[in-house]
DNA sequence: AAGTGGTCTAGACCACGGC
DNA sequence: CCGTGGTCTAGACCACTTG
């Protein structure tokens, strides 16, 4: 097998599993060839097939059993989220099984309040931008978001963000960042004022609420999110397996 | 350094750095020794430590970076739930910094309702055990947990189940199965009146619901629950880092 | 340039499950 | 018993970051 050059060999072998599965090759209930036989097909050293074949356990994709074999899970597809990846709304939607877009709000800078200050590790009253998005899935809006940003990490003039793309696009593109690490808070609210105006539903019903915190490259928080999430439309639900 | 031949040898390396790490041997901003010395500290192979790392970086505890180091995660404490780890109510209830303890509430042997029998894969009207069980959070309570198992997998008498034992033993113990693999839906919803009995704060206000079905050895479903979480209390915030 | 983590190999032995 | 996945070793080279 030859394999081009851009990603690494595992990753590549577990793409072709995972083209495999989806195309109904390797079905639930039977077995799957196993780590030997994989590794000699793919021209390859056990462990990497190993590397490819634990990223798709981790995520419930496949279940694996000591002395007997590694079987696709039937289940899995129940689930619309895996990894407690609760902040990457447009995985999430699309774990829905909808075709999910980004509506741009607005966009400000204005001075940080207080709450923001300490969660960003920035001095109150220091600039920050605000950034106001909407997220459909197909044609219905699902998810009101807040994102809160420092000012400070902007490499570029802010006119010049392209509020409709993906918030890891965002932080790459003008603020020269990557995502590295994320704590999500989930609660139950009531829809509100802001929110009712874009999510449809009356106000007052009960909804959930993503806090999301993103931290960058040098562990220093990079963004706060908060996400009214319309649980009546989209589902949250989260895969876990064990070893 | 000598193991002990209870666990591999890698989980011990982790348990090490682990308690390091909480010592405060190792601190947040400060570079971890790198892989090659842990190796030669612990007499073991890079891979080896790289295995106990990669099982550190994966819950959030440390952060690793190409080309620079490792090192701990300074906001992994803010997270009380990682691995999307939704339906170990105790573990939840440690990580916000509680002592858990789990109060019986009922048990009793009952045809499956429709629904059940749906998501049990078993035929309407077959026994299911119900059992209904209230967390406390110290002495709060904050977690009414119901649950639905099918009479068939039950090993032992009814009689004999400690209602008061983690999930995990009860399974082990009484129905002899392993918990494999989970899915857990969140939404948000009131408070109603079976609920509203045994935790604390008004009708009508708005609660998290935890969904969850837990699977088996052989990815057959073995139980349903609904867990109301009352997440006035309680935070549940999920970490999640990459790579 | 030096050192870090990231990937990969080719072997070995073990623990477990099904036959 | 045999084959499976689980663990481990001792090497090698690469990609990346920092001084």
């Amino acid at each position: 097998m030859v394999f081009v050059h851009t990603k690494t060999v595992s990753n590549q072998v577990d793409e072709i599993l995972l083209e495999r599965i989806r195309e109904g090759m390797y079905l639930p209930g039977i077995r799957m060839p196993s780590e030997s036989e994989l590794s000699d097909e793919f021209g390859v050293s056990r462990a990497t097939v190993r590397t490819a074949l634990a990223k798709l356990a981790a995520s419930g994709i496949i279940l694996r059993k000591q002395g007997d074999g590694t079987y696709v899970n039937a289940h899995i597809h129940e689930a619309s989220a895996q990894f407690g990846n609760l902040w990457d709304l447009v995985q999430l939607i699309e774990g829905n099984g909808y075709k999910p877009s980004i509506k741009f709000l607005t966009i400000e800078k204005r001075p940080a309040c207080e709450k923001e200050a300490l969660v960003l590790a920035i001095d109150k009253g220091e600039d920050v931008i605000c950034l106001r998005r909407l997220f459909y899935a197909d044609q219905q809006p699902v998810i009101f978001a807040d994102n809160v940003i420092p000012y400070s990490l902007l490499k570029t003039p802010l006119e010049s963000i392209d509020g409709s793309l993906h918030i890891r696009e965002i932080f790459r593109n003008y603020f020269n960042q990557r995502i590295v690490f994320a704590i999500t808070d989930i609660r139950s609210t009531v829809m509100d004022d802001l929110a009712g105006s874009y999510l449809s539903g009356g106000l007052g019903r009960s909804i959930l609420q993503l806090q999301v915190v993103l931290y960058g490259r040098n562990n220093l928080p990079i963004a706060t999110g908060v996400n009214i999430f319309d649980d009546a439309i989209l589902r949250l639900s989260l895969a876990q397996a064990w070893f």
